[in-house]
This record gives C-alpha cells, structure tokens and sequence, in this order.
DNA sequence: CTCGAATATTCCTGTAAAGGAATATTCTAA
DNA sequence: TTAGAATATTCCTTTACAGGAATATTCGAG
C-alpha cells in the first residue's frame, strides 16, 4: 500500500536477507553468528543488517562490541494488515477470520 | 521462506506494480484500463504485468485483443502461511489466532 | 485483405544495488 | 595505552532492472 511496506518488500526480496529474518526468529544474534550460519562475509552481512534496519524489520541494541540485532514486530504487523485487503480473493472461510480479527480482545 | 517467496517480493518492491496489485482488487482489468488509472504508459505497463504473471500474483485471460489480468489468490495465501511463523513475535493474542487457524474449518 | 486498436517486445541508457577486498571504527582487557 | 575482537564503511566492479522510444504482433471490423 504505502511506501514503509515497498521498502519491507524491497529488503525482503533478496535471499540472504531473508534467512537472515528467518534465522532472528529464534532471538537476537550478533553479526559474527549470523554470518557464520549463513555462510557469508561479515562485511556483507553488516551491508544486508542495515537495509534491514533501515525498512525497519530489524532493530540493533549495542552490547559493548556487540551488536545484537532482533526482529521487529511491527512491519510483520503491517504486512498482516495489508494482507487483510486481499483475503476475499479466495474465500469465505477468511470473512469469518476477519470477522475475528476485527472483534478480538486486546 | 523458498524461492516462490522472493519472488513474491520482488515483484511487490515497486510502486508501479504495487499499484497494479491494489487496483486488481476490485476485478480484472486490462491493460490499456491499468495504464490509464496508473498514469503510466502501455509497454510499461505491459513490462509490469510481464513480472506480475511471473510470479505468479496475476493471471491473463485473453479475450480477442483484449488481455484481463487478475489476481491469483496463492501468493497471498503463501504469504499468510508465511506469516504465521512470525506471530509469535508481536503478542499472544496470536497464539489464539494460530489456534483458531489451524481448527478452521474448511 | 487491409486498417486500426490493443498489447507485447526490443533496444538503448541510466541508475541502484550486490559482492569482494581493504580499511576504519569502537570497545575491552591487560 | 596498546592489541585484538567485533562490527561498520568505503571503494570498485559487475549486473539487474526501470523507463523511453520505437517497432512488432495479433485480432476483429469492414
């Protein structure tokens, strides 16, 4: 919809990037970890840490030489907003699950 | 996750196409109507819907001169699925989503 | 069978982005 | 205060991709 989701689609639309997303879900990691599990160079791992950042699917908190960098929530919170949109495309079961949504506690 | 999703996303990453997507809520179009509402000009157009088919978002239908594309409900059904891995992340009132999910009738 | 409408394709050019290599920065420990 | 670990940045080169312009294709009408 709005520029914020291209930027969220634009960072995930590389593969290094999104295994990076994939590998975060299970808690922060440093850069070195991260490169190391994805087989790729620290420099290019920093490089893709930032545009991740930079789309706001990342945040980094500083822990002295370290960097650990952890998901954000909230761009996965758009996307699932922004797919709401399209769920009539194929079908009724998910006008239930909208009606779900819309009624849900906090 | 896989391959089809980056390409998802890819095709996703840019404004034109974005548009295209959104504007395809409502129905098929062809490719003249697409170009006229996204103030962009046919082979641009064309180009776009070329990525769009590629990935799998959109689907043609020829109709003598006339080619309507609309949207296939897949992609997004995989981005939901997707999604789900990423729940947990926000909070637990998507515990009782994945739970309602996953019990769904169909 | 020719014309025009609708769409696709090709060619060209500029630009953005990715990876490699090297280097810069920042911090802790000693 | 210096060494080394962890990370970031810069520079360079290559490649992918977007838009413009022109042209090709395909179809129905007449």
């Amino acid at each position: 919809m709005d520029k914020e989701n291209i930027a969220v689609f634009a960072a995930l639309a590389e593969p290094s990037r999104m295994r990076m997303v994939s590998l975060l879900r299970s808690g922060p990691l440093g850069v070195g970890e991260i490169a190391e599990r994805l087989q790729i160079r620290q420099p290019q791992a920093s490089k893709h840490l930032k545009v991740l950042q930079q789309a706001g699917i990342v945040e980094v908190e500083a822990d002295a030489n370290r960097r650990h960098y952890r998901l954000r929530a909230e761009p996965f919170q758009e996307l699932e907003i922004w797919l709401t949109g399209y769920r009539e495309l194929w079908n009724e079961r998910f006008d239930r699950l909208d009606d779900y949504l819309k009624n849900m506690p906090d």
